[in-house]
DNA sequence: AAATAGACTTAAACTAGTTTAAGAAAGGGG
DNA sequence: CCCCTTTCTTAAACTAGTTTAAGTCTATTT
């Protein structure tokens, strides 16, 4: 099992001691996926905590209409979730799909609270996790208030550049809240 | 000092040791706000945890057009900071203002730290509070980019009719990222 | 090499939401 | 009680972004 990448990020908050790797080994399940395979259908519960190795993953929802909106991607040594249906068992109203071939980690609700119980170390690295994600979040709403869909796009393009180059255009569209039409005319335009 | 709904609102989470309100009072700083005044500038760091016991604050950004955007509000037994600058120090791009005069009690950093070491309780309820913002924030860009204004107004009326009531349009309008005069719209149409 | 399908672009007609401007209502302070 | 400021509404002209529909460009399968 690839576990190198979950200790190196966990540790980038608190260094962890060796019995708490290997506590976390016994807690963490690998998965590879296909392009396309879905982790996480609407209408189920969320049962993981996903730790992404390499390749990247979608987490979106379909509307009344059909058409899919995506909430955010989650590449290397991100995490992707539905936290609330995770902590209470609810259905999703979410999806979380890989968009590439990936390697990710993945942890149960009652494995992670073990974790906690076994170290409350696990509690401070996942309240920053949580505080962090907030700050994403944040910046996001503050994004899709203020910024027109040309803006958007640029502070994307500076965010994620990373990601740009490796994601279909339509997913980009839909992260962005605009249609692949309207995205090619920008690109058009800022002759990117 | 009024610190009883502070105590009510973590012991929700975990119930507090006497020990620990104590500590908690040590650390906490009651402060009364008039209506507009601010507990946070653009250029400033974030220096508070502020938990809100009566009234009503807004956290917003000024643009480059010098147009206001409300990021979210915070009512009665809710948290409203800039955690990004409250942990780095770093200047806030953020404002915060009261919209009602206001009873709010306020930690600063080393003192939330304090309290993390006195306690891991405390890391594992601000953890919660973290995830629980994240959900709130997800939701909400959820709604930005897959609903019409029409729809954002209607949901933001079912999850925050107690605040649509005490608001001025203007900062419902912002919140929802649209103008006063096309609320103004929405709402004949509505009938409500 | 042809066939099929997925990803991206173009353009014209359209619509949701903005802008500007003006007037009506509604506090709240002196 | 009246003035003054702030809040809310209406309407017309406008623009950012959508819709629809067709066409290009790859890549993959047969």
């Amino acid at each position: 099992m690839t576990l190198q990448p979950l200790i190196d990020h966990l540790g980038s908050y608190i260094p962890l001691k060796q019995t708490e790797t290997q506590f976390l080994e016994e807690k963490v399940t690998e998965r590879r996926l296909k392009r396309k395979q879905h982790i996480l259908q609407e209408g189920f519960p969320c049962r993981h905590y996903t730790f992404v190795v390499s390749g990247c993953l979608r987490m979106f929802v379909i509307d009344v209409q059909g058409i899919e909106h995506n909430i955010l991607f989650a590449a290397e040594n991100d995490w992707i979730t539905d936290i609330s249906s995770f902590h209470s068992g609810k259905p999703s109203r979410f999806f979380i799909e890989a968009v590439e071939p990936s390697v990710v980690l993945q942890i149960e609700p009652y494995d992670l609270y073990a974790l906690y119980t076994h170290s409350y170390k696990f509690d401070k690295i996942f309240k920053v996790i949580a505080e962090n994600k907030c700050v994403a979040l944040q910046n996001r709403v503050l994004q899709m208030i203020s910024l027109t869909a040309k803006e958007r796009y640029l502070a994307f393009l500076e965010e994620y550049h990373h990601l740009s180059v490796r994601l279909p255009n339509v997913h980009i569209a839909s992260y962005l809240g605009i249609t692949p039409e309207f995205l090619s005319k920008i690109r058009k335009e800022t002759a990117y």
